[in-house]
Formats: C-alpha cells, sequence, structure tokens
DNA sequence: GCACATCTGGACCAATTGGTCTAGATATGT
DNA sequence: ACATATCTAGACCAATTGGTCCAGATGTGC
C-alpha cells in the first residue's frame, strides 16, 4: 500500500541500524541519555535486542555516540543550507535561526540540543565529553569557514563563529523554557545587539542584513 | 575531635534537609536527573533512605524541585552580589562573569546549569518544566531590575536582560565543553559585539559601557 | 517522669535497567 | 543447491532503580 509499510518486501526500507540511529536522537534529545531506557529506544525503532548490539557491540553508549554524530551532520547540513545561498554572514545567520524555529514549530517537539542532551547529561566519561567537544567544534569551524567566505576578516571570524554558537545554544535553551521560537528568530539581532541603547543601530552602513 | 564528626553532640551541625537539598544539586547539576540514582545522593549527603522521605514525601522529584529552587536561589545571590556594587549594566554583567568564571575555576567543576540539568533533564513532567521556566525568569527579572536601576531605559532593559541571559547559558556550555573558563570572562564584550567588522564600534555616543 | 511529634536507620520490594547469549531467519556468493 | 556471513528475535540475567514501611532513636513540652 503506502511506502511506508515495510512487511515481508522491501528488503530495507530503512535500514535496522538508521531506525535505532534516528530513535536514539530523537528520544536523548528530549530526555536524555539516562532518561531514555533501552526498551524504549528500541520500541520506538521497532527492532529487538538482538539487532542493536549487532550494530552496537558497546551497547546504550555506542548507540549514543553514533546518534550524537548523527545529529551533529543534520545541524552542519542546516548550516551549510543557511549560509550556502547567502551574501552576507547575518544573513546566513538570520536562515539558520529561522529554518530552526520553523522546525520546532513545524514538528511541535522542543527537544534540546542532540548533542549536549545525549554526551553531556551521559555517563561522565572522558570519551563523551571529547566527541562532544569534536562535534560542537564542528559546528563553529562549519560557521567560521562560512563567515571567512562571507567576507568576515580573518581575524574575526572565529569569533563570530564562535559568538554566534554561543546565542545559537543559549537561545536554543530560552526557547526552549518558553516553548517559543520568537526567541531563536531575534538572535541574529543580537548579532550587533548593544545595550546603551540609541535606536538606530550603527547609523552607518548596511545596518541591518549587511550584503 | 574535628567540627565535621556530628555524632550524638552539635544537633544541627546542618539540618539534614539542607544537606540532601545541597548534594543533591551538586549531583543533578553535573549528571542530570536521571544520571544520578538516590542511592548515590544519599551516599553524599550521609543521609538514610528514611530520613528523605520524611523530609520530600514525594521522593526524588520533590528533593530535584528543591534543590532547583535552591540552586536558583544561590545564582540570584551571585547576581545581586555582582550588580548591587556596579555602576553600570556592562560592569555588573563582567563582574556576574569573573564570578562565575572564578568559581569554575576554583571548584574544578565544570557542572551545568543546575536547573536545567535538573528539570529539563528530568521527566518531562509539567510541573518540572513550569517550575525551571519560573526559576529562570526570576533569574531575567533580577538582571531586568538592576538593569533598569543603573539607567538602561525601560523599554530596553527586558531585552538586556533577555540577552545577557541568553549569552551566559550558551557561554557557560561552550566553556563547559571546553573547560575553559575564558569563555565566560569573554562574555560581556559580546553584550556590544558586531560581526560587519569596521574596528571601532558605534562611533556614535558612549558606545562602550554606557551608563 | 511521661507523652508527644519529629526524625532516623535500614530491611524489604516490585519494576526496570543495561547487557548476554544463542537458535534461527535471511541474504549473498558460487 | 549449498555454504557463509549477516542480521533478527527474544528468553534470560544480575544489578540497580525509586519507593514503602516501621521499629526505634531522638528530641520537646509538660
Amino acid at each position: 500500500m503506502n511506502e511506508t509499510a515495510p512487511q515481508t518486501k522491501t528488503p530495507k526500507p530503512r535500514p535496522t541500524k538508521d531506525r535505532l540511529i534516528r530513535a536514539a536522537a530523537h528520544l536523548f534529545g528530549n530526555r536524555g541519555y539516562h532518561g531514555v531506557g533501552l526498551a524504549e529506544i528500541l520500541a520506538e525503532a521497532q527492532a529487538p535486542k538482538g539487532s542493536m548490539y549487532h550494530h552496537f557491540p558497546n551497547g546504550k553508549s555506542d548507540l549514543a555516540m553514533a546518534s550524537a554524530t548523527w545529529a551533529s551532520d543534520q545541524i552542519l547540513l542546516l548550516i551549510a543550507a543557511s549560509f550556502e545561498p547567502s551574501d552576507s554572514f547575518v544573513e546566513g545567520a538570520t536562515n539558520l535561526c529561522h529554518k530552526l524555529a520553523d522546525l520546532f514549530e513545524i514538528t511541535g517537539k522542543w527537544c534540546g540540543c542532540p548533542i549536549s542532551s545525549t554526551l553531556f547529561e551521559g555517563p561522565d566519561n572522558a570519551e563523551f565529553h571529547r566527541h562532544a567537544a569534536h562535534l560542537f567544534e564542528g559546528w563553529i569551524t562549519e560557521v567560521d569557514y562560512h563567515a571567512q567566505r562571507l567576507g568576515i576578516a580573518k581575524d574575526k571570524s572565529a569569533l563570530a563563529a564562535q559568538n554566534f554558537y554561543i546565542l545559537l545554544q543559549g537561545g536554543w535553551q530560552l526557547a526552549r523554557v518558553r516553548r517559543d521560537s520568537d526567541v531563536i528568530r531575534a538572535l541574529p539581532a543580537l548579532l550587533h545587539y548593544k545595550p546603551t541603547g540609541s535606536g538606530k543601530t550603527c547609523h552607518g552602513t548596511k545596518d541591518q542584513l549587511g550584503s
């Protein structure tokens, strides 16, 4: 019937390993590593325990690493899709924020950052921490690359990327607290927010989305 | 012997309830609600299970709420101590960041934000979420109060407070990832960061610490 | 002294946890 | 057809989980 019915046919409607990773990413992102039991993951992935330990011999922690990597890659795709068609850094950042906000609104799921939920609330294992750090630096590096490509001075791009990362994480968290995606949409404005008022921004050239 | 031995004397070296709250706050902040078992909390608090269920009839979740409240109050004290002696908003914010960074360096414990660790990675209970939201808004309100007191226009203070909150949460997370408190110390500079280059900031009126 | 409420100690429990193991189903290559 | 590697299915397990319960140790008022 519809394409979602695997049944005996269509040998690979979606590989079991993939289903496990997605289910794990989804659940971990919502309730953290310790907050989700294997039983629940297996139920959502429609996979038996045996399959899981076949694909992830080290069990839950293996699966967590894989699902965090997968989730991180998704974000990297989102970053690329946001910055590539843009003509300025702020425009790319704005795109990203809107895509993210849309995602939250559409799915209605106010999940947390999948990497920190999975690897930070996990065992305070050094390997988990290293992997999380690696993935996060990957995000920053990717943004840095686009920042340079879009004309930000090489000595400032890294800082711009890091700053944007901070805003994104902080904003993500507050948006989750308030269940209000507008917090995320408003983030780009903070890229040149100034606390001391003065109505017009920099008054000078292109003050908003630059470009 | 030493003053840390409660023994039969000193009826209240520190009330059991208090010890439980502190131990819980400490452990939850590091590994999240689900990441810590009652056994561990009771061990660190040196309290038997019976005591705990006496003080917190609803068990772990009760304790989590109480410890999050306590931790939040600690932060509120830190905010007050940072902004009260300051002459400008940015100065207060800078103080807060430095105090926080010092705290991390001294303790060497890169704990996460105790509220989100405890209440967000906990059961996706509505009560937990509401309480977390309440506590966080408390932080923002407190910062807002000081912002106004320190001369930020009433229609901008709320935004300034929210912005600072976002920076703090994002920075806190990145600092934890990198185990580098400098990230937090650098946050105040972001209060008027602008990505579009132009060496001098807004060129206009009091661009830096305003006030 | 006694009666009282408060608090502690820990034995006990059902449910769940992550993890192991193996018999069999299902490809895939020849 | 057969042999082989890959994957699935789930029974099974020890350990741990959060939670209950109550006997007794503490106070604290009278």
